[in-house]
DNA sequence: CCCTGCCATAAGGACAGCTACTGCCATGAT
DNA sequence: ATCATGGCAGTAGCTGTCCTTATGGCAGGG
């Protein structure tokens, strides 16, 4: 008993005043209302119409519950709606490019969180270097791309960011200084170098450049950051790595903050040329929170 | 599908995080609540649930399909209670006291819509004078009583009033004023007079003696008023009654306004001695429309 | 007085939904 | 590796609800 269709039937009753009447506007016999309407009074334990002659009118209790019937079967069309509205989000792709760092820090767990909440989409991740990303996200074959320090105009959604330290050797006359000393960009860069990149445009060098500061004294320039902790583990040089890439073991090294912080901030951005798809729009949402 | 438990299950997952967990809560097996999660899912045409090892959360769809879900559920519980709180309202009955041309004018057509409004309650009327009313008041043999101008110390209902008018004969003195002229009580109570009562202490001889006025010259006392218009209509005497006393055929008399008009209120009023029942309480609350 | 419109009831049948059981998968412990 | 555990999905069969068809009753109007 108590169907939703008889919640229908209850309204379309109190509308027409029949029984009848109600019966074929919601597709039912009149005989199947009558029973239906007789049911609900029966589990309710109260009478809601008074069968005249002519017409079925509503008790006053009737009145107060045909109201109530009302919210709810606006509760049951908003459900409604909200699923049709919600359809297109359910299903799609989207392509994001990356760098891996970030990838496995930031993206990792808000993308199974995603995943959790959008099942029907179909997430992709590129590996690829910093500019890479912004060549990709210019030729559209990407949805959604990572980059640093976003200019402004973009409206890009922050995922996070980090600070870049200095690593020095541990027998470094600059390591000698108290535990929570600071280095200046200055002092560091003048020091014998080891230029890590990690494969991105932004570094060492592009740090010092926008500072007006060069290196005199690049010994050595590497991709990986791995390879620069060893190579400063030896005493090649000292170098300047984002604080995500630090090593867990630090055994031979020294890691100084810089005097003046310096930090790159990681934003998904969209495509310049085309609004993002719903499936995309949906990610970006989700992250805002 | 989709059936109200349907509802109260979907809820219950996203409270227990568990399809197991919400079946036991609202009394299912755990097939029936998977089948009945598939369903409605199925019928809704997305996925409200991700269903992970351990657990089974929520999309974002299933978050705002449970937000409205419980809107909807709360309506009906809303329902639920109006019924129980209105249950001693159903049934019961009413005893009320009124004398005649009332009880015909403004308590019938009152009493026949409450019927429609609450079938539950038996209504009884009895028919009496306006002192006898007083009586079953105090004695409390009846819950309503309907009494001429209430003192305002009773909380009354208003059902209706009218005004005393004067009944002369055609060709009377007074009666050759223009169309819509007034005749002062003073004037009227001068009269050779005929005093009629329609059985209540209400009539021309206590308003006369309100007023500081007596009525001179009774030619009859009668009970009925149609007896007092025909005594009227022989050129006996002069007469006062109320408007909704007077006769459809008024050939041969002339039915005058007062200068100072005169009404009399009908109210309803409970007993004095204990407060009304719900079931009275139920059609003062009608009334007061 | 019959006819019409509306509601209630009876009997039968169809389908939805529940139960019991099994299988599957992933996790976590031994 | 292996096994135990906990949760979900699938299947077969049945129970029960609810619908349909058909019929009867009741009051009002031509």
């Amino acid at each position: 008993m108590m169907n939703l269709m008889h919640w229908r039937l209850l309204v379309a009753v109190a509308d027409h005043g029949s029984i009848t009447a109600a019966a074929e506007r919601v597709g039912m016999t009149q005989s199947a209302a009558s029973q239906a309407m007789a049911g609900m009074e029966a589990t309710l334990g109260a009478q809601l119409f008074t069968r005249e002659p002519r017409k079925t009118l509503p008790t006053a209790l009737g009145l107060s519950v045909i109201e109530q019937a009302r919210v709810m079967l606006g509760a049951l069309q908003a459900i409604r709606s909200t699923v049709d509205e919600a359809r297109p989000m359910l299903r799609g792709t989207i392509r994001i490019a990356s760098f891996p760092r970030v990838l496995a820090t930031f993206l990792t767990p808000a993308l199974q969180r995603f995943a959790q909440l959008y099942p029907g989409i179909e997430v992709t991740t590129l590996d690829v270097t910093d500019n890479e990303v912004l060549t990709l996200l210019d030729t559209g074959l990407i949805d959604l791309g990572v980059v640093l320090n976003p200019a402004p105009e973009r409206n890009a959604t922050v995922l996070g960011r980090d600070l870049w330290m200095a690593v020095l050797p541990a027998n470094h006359a600059l390591a000698q200084r108290p535990a929570d000393a600071c280095v200046s960009l200055e002092e560091l860069l003048e020091q014998p170098f080891v230029l890590a990149t990690g494969g991105c445009t932004a570094n060492a060098r592009s740090l010092g450049a926008a500072a007006g500061l060069t290196l005199r004294d690049i010994r050595v320039e590497v991709r990986e950051w791995n390879s620069a902790f060893s190579l400063v583990r030896e005493g090649v040089g000292v170098t300047l790595v984002p604080e995500m890439a630090l090593p867990i073991q630090r055994k031979g090294l020294r890691v100084m903050a810089l005097k003046m912080p310096l930090h790159r901030e990681f934003a998904l951005v969209g495509t310049p040329n085309r609004p993002p798809s719903a499936a995309a729009r949906a990610l970006l949402e989700m992250l805002a929170d």
